[in-house]
DNA sequence: TTTTGTTTGTGCGTTGCAGCACATATGGCT
DNA sequence: AGCCATATGTGCTGCAACGCACAAACAAAA
């Protein structure tokens, strides 16, 4: 386990109030969530909520015939398991671990008893709920109306907002899977971006060698999850918590 | 206005305990809401919440250059303005009316208010935001896989669900901006179940004629989210609410 | 009735991606 | 070193949908 893991690395943990948290923390427990890990299945019962704080990971909807499609990514801003408070009981999408890292996970009922008090953390998970909602919608258009290409900017574009470097794990074959298109679709579209100067990539590796660059190229989509996560997790310091805790005792 | 026009013709406002009903009743207005109306605009503040009686409203979102996809669609089972309670202050899609009918607004803060309670109202609304994020998601994903023969299957089952009627007014061209195609497609696939004898339509009207017919044609994606409607709002009798009001009052 | 605007039908060429087959790297393993 | 599973590149064919252009059907208004 990286030194480096504490619970304020996720920005809804860093973002409560100390009466909140205190609450919480002795019950957070650190897990490694390796690559392609199943979190929640569809149609599974939740008995746990995660916080990734260095992991993402990819809602996926995964249709009867077996292909799939990505509908939303989680990274250290948000939490997985929004159905346990929304009323759902189970979830209707599967959850697998994206990029590999670790994250706190927290047993359903106590997360419940939290959101029950309707204090800030159920506004907290609300607001978050709501950025996701936009992410989805914001999904299903691209899928829509732009390019592989375009999505494939997209997708390492939301990638990165929520890793610490600039390179990530990950084939050609998962992202194709994620975006629900052919693997040679990303071979093709991704080639385009390596001769182009943008990305580098190997067996597995993608390096983002301009993000600005990538930023151009990127359809609307990507702009405006990230301006809608801005203006609704603003005031959600990340790493920096406005409660009293220091970080020494994690 | 059609005499039958009742708060309790909406599934949510039909779902709620007595003493929240009549805190809210005397504040409710019945709007008339005629095709093509703007409920919300993208990024606009809500004033009202609506819930729909006998209309249908389409989340639409647009894109910079003019196209357009629905991302879900409110009859008399839900209400518009989720955002509000979510905390966005605003919307992050367009709602048209897809057909035309009633409903009835209130004003914001009223059920904000209500919300606020953290009640009741609280789980209702929160679980049809569940339901309607499964809808939301069940749309990304019919427009990466499925052709637009099957999704008009399931936009005509999905609008017909929310209606009494068998027959639905609505040009192809109004479909295919809902869809996000092109007008000569949705002229096709109509076309085409016309010729099964599944459909008849002429000029803006749609008569389904078999509705088992397309529910064997239509893709999985309309059964998911049919049945995810069904499993989190069906202690929601519609019509028969289980407070001490009759319905002579209104 | 004629006119006009709206809705629907049809026929192009074009394109982006699917589906399939197979060739070629590359990194870990024995 | 050689071997093998995994990852990537490339080249087809085929199709569904796009974009465009225009014709036909129809309804309502003049």
């Amino acid at each position: 386990m990286p030194a480096s893991n504490t619970p304020f690395k996720n920005h809804l943990l860093a973002a409560l109030p100390a009466a909140e948290f205190l609450r919480i923390a002795p019950h957070l427990e650190l897990v490694h969530m390796p690559l392609g890990d199943v979190l929640y299945e569809s149609g599974g019962k939740l008995r746990y909520v995660y916080f990734p704080t260095t992991s993402i990971v990819s809602l996926l909807y995964v249709l009867e015939n077996g292909a799939s499609a990505e509908i939303a990514v989680v990274g250290n801003e948000g939490i997985l398991g929004i159905s346990l408070f929304m009323g759902g009981e189970t979830t209707p999408n599967r959850a697998v671990v994206q990029s590999e890292g670790y994250g706190y996970r927290l047993k359903s009922q106590l997360l419940l008893d939290e959101f029950n008090r309707a204090g800030p953390v159920l506004r907290l998970l609300l607001r978050y709920t709501q950025a996701l909602i936009t992410q989805m919608s914001q999904t299903a258009v691209c899928n829509r109306h732009h390019s592989i290409e375009q999505q494939l900017c997209r997708w390492l574009l939301l990638s990165l907002d929520r890793l610490e470097s600039d390179s990530l794990t990950m084939t050609q074959d998962l992202i194709a899977n994620m975006l629900g298109v052919r693997r040679e679709g990303v071979t093709e579209a991704a080639g385009k971006l390596q001769r182009t100067g943008l990305i580098r990539y190997a067996r597995g590796r993608i390096d983002v060698l301009d993000r600005p660059g990538l930023e151009e190229k990127v359809c609307e989509c990507y702009r405006v999850v990230k301006l809608e996560f801005d203006r609704l997790l603003s005031d959600i310091p990340p790493g920096d918590p406005h409660h009293v805790l220091g970080e020494s005792q994690f």
